[in-house]
DNA sequence: CTCATTGCAAAGATTTTGCATCACC
DNA sequence: GGTGATGCAAAATCTTTGCAATGAG
């Protein structure tokens, strides 16, 4: 079994330098309409390749947050997330990574746990200061 | 504005109880699956109106597990979830509810955090007896 | 030249919805 | 009888895929 050879794409190089460029966790149609301005005839399906290989690689994280789309992020270094209920944005937390809670299930569950998904949710500080002014 | 009335239907009870019944997390073509065997002219689209409909009314609970399709959850109260990475079976793990950690975050973020949503992955206990036979 | 990658379009999969009919109350 | 719920089919989303053409090595 050989491994198939890795050439060049403009278009997958764009696709990544976008991604790891941004802070928030854009969709693979956020992507598309950006890689458009750059490429006005790529293709949907291009951009789902690309996120989905580079995902694969380890070079992006693919992030379901329980919405209708899948988004992206750039960073892989394990993180938590936080997800705006009134504006839909994401976030990065920056707290340490809970490893302790993984010990926690595993305690209590007849298997073997290997991590843990988690995201949190809220009111992200834009969206509290302008239901002040409501 | 008038509440509107809600009226009896067989179908929206049978899916109300097969759900509460049931330890493995439905998805929606679970239930209707089954749902065939009892209403046999039964529409996918029933089927997802009550689910919603049902969780609307917090009798259910939709789980976002990363996959394809939801789930739902006919045990309301709140606990973790287990998914085994090799058969997908979801099951319910019984420990603590963490508000500690919605406090965590909230420290570390500059937002008003209301809650999470976490769940487990690994190996369950019956494929990891498998293994050992490979 | 070879074959990985693209663009395009069609197909898949899941979920929602418009509408006439059905059936609770 | 009035209107909420259903069945059916079409549509809406999001994502994947088959295929001929393109382009990197």
């Amino acid at each position: 079994m050989r491994m198939a050879k890795i050439k060049f794409s403009r278009q997958r190089e764009s696709i990544r330098e976008y991604v790891k460029s941004r802070c928030d966790h854009p969709t693979a149609d956020m992507v598309y309409r950006e890689m458009r301005k750059i490429y006005p005839s790529i293709s949907l399906g291009t951009v789902y390749r690309n996120l989905t290989f580079l995902a694969d690689r380890g070079e992006l994280v693919k992030l379901s947050l329980g919405e209708e789309s899948e988004r992206f992020d750039g960073n892989v270094s394990p993180h938590y997330h936080f997800k705006c209920d009134r504006c839909g944005k994401v976030s990065d937390i920056e707290m340490p990574w809970m490893t302790h809670i993984d010990v926690l299930a595993s305690s209590k569950y007849d298997g073997e746990v290997r991590g843990h998904v988690a995201w949190f949710y809220g009111i992200c500080s834009e969206c509290r200061n302008l239901k002040k002014n409501d």
